[in-house]
RNA sequence: GGGUUUGUAGCUCAGCUGGUUAGAGUACUGCGUUGACAUCGCAGGGGUCGGAGGUUCGAGUCCUCUCAAACCCA
């Protein structure tokens, strides 16, 4: 091996990560081909917002694809990480109207088509930072398929999509109330807004009667909304109100005269027990109108100031209004009393104004007839959610779901593909841009200028990405694709809508596996935030630890599904754990130079316990990856790489390796350390791709790169006696340790060795172990007998399972110490042996425990007897020793 | 109001279908320049598993109630 091929001493991730990057991508190692003969498995990526840059939520989603990615291709499955990015409507509007702004103008003043090519231009030029940012990731993605919600074939897919629903009578336009957020300027669907709690006011409001009487009294925590009120409601069964309901009050400050109704829906605790209805203004309101045929008095213009209905109050802001007419009831003598009240405030998801519900023409899909199958899938199993308790969720939104209103008042989308005929009022819903009316044959035909919501699209993308509608060869291979990977913040935004198209258009589930994570948090537990500021840059981190190190911190260290709080203390375990793993293979590297590939002579008990440990590593990790724990596979190389081959392994490999003379022994400890790391690589490359590449790269290894090479599988190197008899041996080396730390013996110090084992299975192991202990505790003389002679000189002992160590160290024991400690492990013994004895003696437990639970039992008695003869001895022997 | 999750060592978290003397990382203490690593090694102290009750031969692990926190839905 040459010069050049040795490590270098310290990681530099920032290089090595750049490099091997750019070798996997420009080498096509992500690309798969269509290949029919092996089975696919295919991933499409949550795209990302074309506005965004990577925040850690996206560096954790993506780390666990990546894995699952990496792991499955290795497996040797014909593998598509499908990437893209999403146009996100209003964000990216959003963007380019601030843009506009700060040069003095704003989109009507450019003009529709302008403004569209503003945001084309936008895209182009800032669009690409998240993708960018997902390859210092270390994302294996196919970038050459990577896609955009709004590309030519997306467009496409959504056009199809509206059309054939529109068809079948799953789309329609009507008169709802929606969500309107009087600053984004458009509808926002309901799972769109956020509900917060705050404090505000109740206020009790008294509507005289017509005909001179009391009236009744309201209460309510929007006031100005009564602007607009169609009706006052009592629940039926309310006595208070059972002579009113039919009656006439008239609305204050405008004058107007309502009835007073009853309707079931009426809570008769809240409040006075009479609520005002405002049908134009209130999601409840609205469906009681309907029921009681009130009139919609709208009474907000779109920029929630209040419009012409409002009477003296017409141009007000919402809340000027409200202040207004707070004040004009109370110098009427009709504010009767003003209670503080917290309640929940829709907010829009995107700048937190307070929604407006407000009742207006809106395109909308049909629920029902989609949820059902969707939630069947789940419920039969076809489709499953790993966690599995995220169905519950899932499902219990589906079951009540209300129709989805998919316009929006935006300009920045799929255009809603609807022409409305001029002359004759003719709606025309088609594949084809129309140029005129297919009824009058007019050619004044006006499209909707509204667009679509932007989940309509993605809501596509397991299928609209891989060429439907058209019937591609990839279609056939990756549809259904094997798994999805999302936070659970999007199960219903995304997720569903997904489910059902996929079931509608392919008739097919657009993914067996849902795989849900958690959110990151900041150490507080608080979710990152821009208002906060509390958000971490996941770039940063890269720049300063490595993308390998990052991922390993995002995917270990919690459990499937739940949130994360990040730590940077983590990220420098995760970082500690890279070096560890770095200078175990610098050390090996470093001792290769001369490793000839040949049949190995006889293994070592070292050699064979590393292997066995190996190929339980190999299949815990397999098994783990398998059922999505991706954490618990993380955590079992940690543990495999550090306590195991670190920690025993390379120690126990020194002497052999150091022994020039003999080469026999040495190729095969050279043979046996490589095999493991090598292996070891396969198994971390999925985890932490740059390094495992780097130092794959450096062995004497065959293939272009690690990614591609096969998974390790289970190869019989299981030795269940090679493991008992290391165990035994490493006992002895830990104890040993132990009392010299405890005697202060100095590191450097030799000191001689009596084990003491009545039988001869574990004398023959311990002399198999000899050297091993020899090395690893600075030993001199290891004497292994069956039974103590007399002539013990003064040592300090532990008692183990079956054997028992002594370390002569005349001068440093404190023979008063020893006897004391002797003691207080009898006493321990003593109890647990009594719990062991009454365990035992409980007809309860020998009648109703399996049998090899009581067999272990029993043995536990057995070891723990033993052990406590062998106390007795021991004490004895040191109070004659304290004698003398 | 309904639902989900969480509550285990100072801190961050593991602990699968009930059967160990409850684990790891980090922090802490002592020792250490041993031919990969001080981003390290060895050794050690530290929790009875939020609380109460129950099921069971046996519960951190199942059930009920209860307290606390976070989130979702209404």
């Amino acid at each position: 091996m040459s010069e050049e091929q040795q490590l270098a001493k310290v990681y530099d991730p920032v290089q090595v990560e750049e490099k091997w990057y750019r070798y996997w991508e420009e080498n096509g190692f992500f690309t798969p081909k269509v290949e029919t003969e092996k089975k696919p498995f295919s991933i499409v990526m949550p795209p990302p917002n074309v506005t965004g840059s990577l925040h850690l939520g996206h560096a954790m989603d993506n780390a666990l694809q990546d894995i699952l990615t990496r792991f499955k291709r290795m497996q040797g499955y014909n593998t598509l990480w499908l990437p893209g990015t999403d146009h996100a409507g209003i964000a990216t509007q959003a963007k380019v109207e601030e843009q506009l702004a700060r040069e003095g103008t704003n989109r009507h003043e450019l003009g529709r088509e302008k403004f569209l090519e503003r945001v084309w231009a936008w895209k182009e030029q800032y669009g690409g930072t998240i993708t960018r940012q997902l390859r210092k990731l270390g994302a294996s993605c196919d970038w050459s398929r990577e896609r955009f919600t709004m590309d030519e074939g997306c467009s496409r897919a959504v056009r199809e999509v509206f059309v054939k629903l529109y068809k079948k009578g799953l789309i329609y336009r009507g008169n709802y109330i929606v969500n309107w957020c009087s600053k984004c300027h458009t509808t926002i669907s309901d799972i769109e807004v956020e509900h917060t709690e705050k404090e505000g006011n109740l206020w009790h409001i008294r509507y005289p009667a017509k005909d001179g009487g009391e009236g009744v009294i309201v209460a309510t925590t929007r006031p100005e909304t009564m602007l607009g009120d169609a009706a006052v409601a009592v629940h039926p069964e309310d006595e208070r109100y059972s002579s009113l309901v039919g009656r006439t009050v008239i609305l204050p400050l405008t004058d107007r005269e309502i009835p007073i109704i009853a309707d079931e829906y009426v809570d008769k605790e809240f409040g006075t027990g009479a609520v005002k209805i405002t049908p134009a203004h209130d999601p409840n309101d609205f469906e009681m109108g309907l029921r009681h045929e009130l009139p919609q008095i709208n009474i907000m213009n779109s920029d929630a100031a209040i419009n012409e209905n409002g009477g003296k109050y017409q141009g007000l802001d919402r809340y000027e209004a409200r202040r207004q007419i707070v004040k004009d009831l109370e110098e009427l003598g009709l504010l009767v009393k003003v209670e503080q009240h917290s309640h929940a405030v829709g907010e829009c998801y995107r700048c937190s104004t307070v929604v407006e519900p407000r009742v207006s023409k809106q395109w909308f899909v049909k629920m029902k007839p989609l949820a059902e199958p969707a939630i069947k899938v789940v419920q039969d199993g076809d489709l499953q959610f790993v966690p599995e308790r995220f169905a519950r969720i899932y499902i219990s939104w589906l079951e009540n779901i209300r129709d989805w209103c998919i316009s929006r008042q935006l300009w920045w989308g799929h255009r809603i593909p609807v022409w409305y005929c001029q002359d004759c009022g003719a709606e025309i819903c088609v594949k084809e841009d129309p140029v005129h009316c297919p009824k009058c044959g007019s050619n004044n035909i006006e499209q909707d200028p509204d667009v679509l919501d932007t989940w309509f699209s993605s809501g596509l993308w397991p299928f609209s990405t891989i060429g439907w509608p058209d019937q591609t060869a990839e279609l056939k291979q990756f549809y259904p694709t094997s798994v999805l990977v999302t936070g659970r913040d999007i199960i219903f935004f995304w997720v569903a809508r997904m489910i059902f198209m996929g079931l509608e258009f392919q008739q097919e589930v657009p993914f067996h596996k849902v795989m849900i994570h958690g959110l990151i948090l900041d150490s507080q537990g608080r979710k990152m935030s821009k208002s906060l500021g509390n958000g971490v840059d996941p770039i940063e981190v890269i720049n300063q630890y490595g993308a390998d190190t990052l991922r390993f911190m995002l995917i270990t260290g919690n459990t499937p599904g739940n949130d994360l709080r990040f730590h940077s203390e983590r990220l420098e375990a995760a970082r500690n754990f890279l070096n560890k793993i770095w200078n175990a293979s610098r050390f090996v590297l470093m001792n290769l130079e001369d490793y000839e590939n040949k049949p190995r002579g006889e293994l070592a008990l070292a050699d064979q316990w590393i292997l066995s440990r190996y190929e339980d590593t190999v299949r815990n990790i397999t098994d783990a990856l398998e059922r999505y724990d991706l954490g618990e596979a993380g955590r079992i190389l940690y543990e495999f790489i550090w306590n195991e081959y670190c920690d025993w392994y390379i120690e126990l490999t020194k002497k052999r390796l150091y022994d020039k003379e003999n080469s026999e022994v040495r190729n095969t400890a050279q043979s046996v350390l490589f095999e493991v790391l090598e292996g070891t690589m396969r198994l971390l490359h999925p985890f932490m791709p740059f390094l495992s590449e780097e130092i794959w790269q450096h062995l004497p290894t065959e293939g272009e790169t690690v990614m591609l090479r096969s998974w390790p599988e289970a190869s019989g190197y299981k030795n269940e006696q090679a493991e008992k008899e290391m165990s035994v041996v490493m006992e002895v080396i830990r104890s040993v340790r132990n009392i010299r730390a405890e005697m202060n013996v100095a590191p450097g110090r030799r000191a001689d060795i009596l084990l003491v084992a009545p039988e001869t299975e574990i004398r023959e192991m311990l002399d198999r172990g000899r050297e091993d202990i020899r090395k690893l505790t600075v030993g001199e003389k290891i004497t292994i007998l069956q039974r103590l002679e007399n002539n013990l000189p003064q040592s300090a002992s532990a008692v183990l399972d079956g054997v028992t160590v002594y370390l002569p160290l005349k001068g440093l024991l404190d023979l008063d110490k020893e006897i004391a400690k002797v003691r207080k492990e009898i006493e321990n013994a003593i109890a647990e042996q009594k719990r062991l004895e009454g365990k035992l003696s409980n007809p309860g437990f020998i009648g109703k425990a399996p049998e090899e639970v009581i067999a272990k039992e029993k043995e536990k008695l057995d070891t723990i007897q033993t052990r406590l003869r062998s106390l007795k001895i021991r004490l004895s022997d040191v109070a004659d020793d304290l004698e003398k």
